[in-house]
DNA sequence: ATATTATTTGAGACTGAGTCTCAAATATAC
DNA sequence: GTATATTTGAGACTCAGTCTCAAATAATAT
């Protein structure tokens, strides 16, 4: 599907520079980005979006669910495209910075009854795990 | 315990300013503060102590294993005292701020099992839920 | 005690991710 | 094509937190 035709169907306007935004998060190599990141690539392809309009767009797509915002505690924002994505969590190497995502259907299950137990209503998650990832123990 | 001996045992050192920041946060009406609450704290009980000192203190308090820092997604830390408090994740209002603590033992285990599945070794974790408390949901 | 050595502190400049402003540019509706 | 609504960009601004480095204080040795 075009970028174009992707920014209808999630029901945002398209211009040019939310077009190019989105395909180069989407062509990105990796899968988690700040919005530096995101800035600083597009800079390089020669692709003009300010930087006012990226920290913008990152924002909206994140609010309409084309991209997930993630807490990774490093003090801003990390980005991973939702689209065709699940939801998981994630674990998290202090050492290489690798990101590994992981589902754990019980654990989701418990968090609801943890919530319904004390008649809180939930609206989203973070769990993220803190440690070494198996290269960084040796 | 006086805060002296407090820090003592845990290792830091005593200073005027380290005391004045432990007495604050122990004899805080709330559980869970950020570092600016602490320093207009002692700035308002006229108990001097920098801001860079402030949030160093605070930062090696959480070290050190007096205070336990949270990340609740404000994009600044909040701390809570971590004395006779055992581990435990948080449901956070984003209507009326409320935090709510809790345990759920499985959880924590099913946690385990996933690092050790995919070969991690965790040093901690960050469990936050996010939404709508009993009150506000009305 | 006193001198020596090591750590801590404070004032204020600095950092850096992210936001705000508002006039100009662009997109949509009519 | 014109009117109306939204989006964009430059750059100033915010704000939690950090850094610097000389002066103050604490621990240690004598």
């Amino acid at each position: 599907m075009s970028v174009v035709r992707l920014l209808k169907s999630y029901n945002i306007r398209s211009t040019r520079q939310r077009a190019e935004v989105l395909a180069g998060v989407i062509s990105f190599k990796q899968r988690h980005f700040s919005s530096e990141d995101v800035l600083s690539f597009l800079t390089q392809k020669k692709r003009k979006v300010s930087r006012a309009t990226t920290f913008r767009t990152l924002r909206l797509f994140s609010k309409k669910g084309l991209l997930r915002s993630l807490d990774l505690g490093k003090g801003w924002a990390i980005y991973e495209v939702a689209v065709d994505s699940p939801h998981h969590d994630h674990l998290y190497c202090i050492k290489c910075g690798k990101i590994i995502e992981f589902e754990e259907h019980q654990i989701e299950r418990l968090q609801d009854k943890a919530c319904r137990k004390r008649n809180f209503r939930s609206l989203g998650h973070t769990l993220r795990i803190v440690g070494f990832c198996r290269e960084c123990q040796k």
